[in-house]
DNA sequence: TGTGGCATGTAACTAGTTACATGATTGC
DNA sequence: GCAATCATGTAACTAGTTACATGCCACA
């Protein structure tokens, strides 16, 4: 995690696609990107400080109302340079997703053991919900299926709904192996 | 990823499943578990430290040859009691599983894009070496699929594998649709 | 008039990475 | 004698979280 600052890329391809605030791009971390990045709004503010001082943005101020601004930062080009950089380098694939729960599993040695139905159950549920959730999402965002202007965002969409597919399946298979099987 | 120091309790239950020193932690982290989390020597035996400090863990120190000694480290009362504690625990589940690959994706807008072609292939090589070398894990050993006594070791490879199962199928679903399709 | 959302920032801290550093043992 | 692996540690740094802090705006 230290030193690679994947975080300035993120920033930098979501004000090139359009120019944001800082709110706005902490908002963009709600929604579909933040099915593969998080970051808080502590972490955005000085982050565009930096790339501002760096030469990779630049922000205009706005002004609603009387008094309140916001700064809207966009890519300069030279900005835009070190976005096509990080675009085309390879990507050492992800090794060790994290995952606090598959590690608890991994301690309980004993299929009898009592804590794993509500372990497996708790779990099953969150996941199920962030499946269909998902699913609306697809469904509403790209209701034609792929859509060759927008190709990534469907491609990443797709891929977040298959991740909790296959979650969903291998905890409910789980749930299936422990003594009483399916009728408890 | 500050404050909630997952790693201890990781070590706490590779600890108490068999007595270990810091270099067969590190090693652990290499193998089945790594598909999970990852921590390097230089996290582990300030940790150790603290994790004695604590009273969770003792150590007893071993000597191979004429000078060589080793600390393997084994778990108190108290650290089990720690170690069920967390395993009781509720686990929110983990929401943004980092992954670089899929967010340089999402900033491609254009089907027709070149760079996604050799993007998307690259991946798929690695996550299919990584499925294989999973699938050979799982046959070695789980021969018989589940094991009573080791349950959750084989639900956790299992999890392994289908992730990148449906990483791969993913891939190629995505180079599939690419202009051309299959046949360049 | 008050609540929820918009908007921006800093401070203090913890987790995790990379690099530095040293030495012993095993086997060829 | 040399290389690979066993074995343990520290130092310097970056990334990321949580909490603190402030103020405006729209709407009911």
């Amino acid at each position: 995690m230290a030193q690679r600052n994947i975080l300035q890329f993120i920033i930098l391809g979501l004000v090139t696609d359009q120019p944001r605030t800082g709110y706005e791009l902490t908002k963009a971390f709600d929604n579909d990107i933040g099915e593969f990045w998080s970051a808080q709004h502590s972490q955005i503010y000085p982050q565009l400080k930096t790339l501002e001082a760096k030469g990779w943005l630049t922000h205009t101020e706005e002004i609603t109302g009387e008094k309140l601004n916001r700064k809207r930062y966009a890519a300069t080009k030279s900005g835009k340079a070190a976005l096509n950089d990080w675009l085309t380098a390879a990507s050492e694939p992800v090794s060790g997703a994290k995952d606090e729960f598959v590690l608890k599993l991994y301690f309980i040695h004993d299929q009898t053991d009592a804590r794993l139905k509500p372990m497996l159950t708790t779990q099953l549920i969150w996941h199920e919900q962030r499946r269909d959730h998902l699913r609306k999402q697809l469904a509403t965002k790209f209701p034609n299926g792929a859509d060759a202007l927008d190709f990534g965002h469907f491609l990443i969409l797709e891929h977040a709904l298959h991740r909790e597919e296959e979650y969903c399946q291998w905890l409910q298979a789980a749930l299936a192996q422990l003594p009483g099987g399916m009728t408890n």
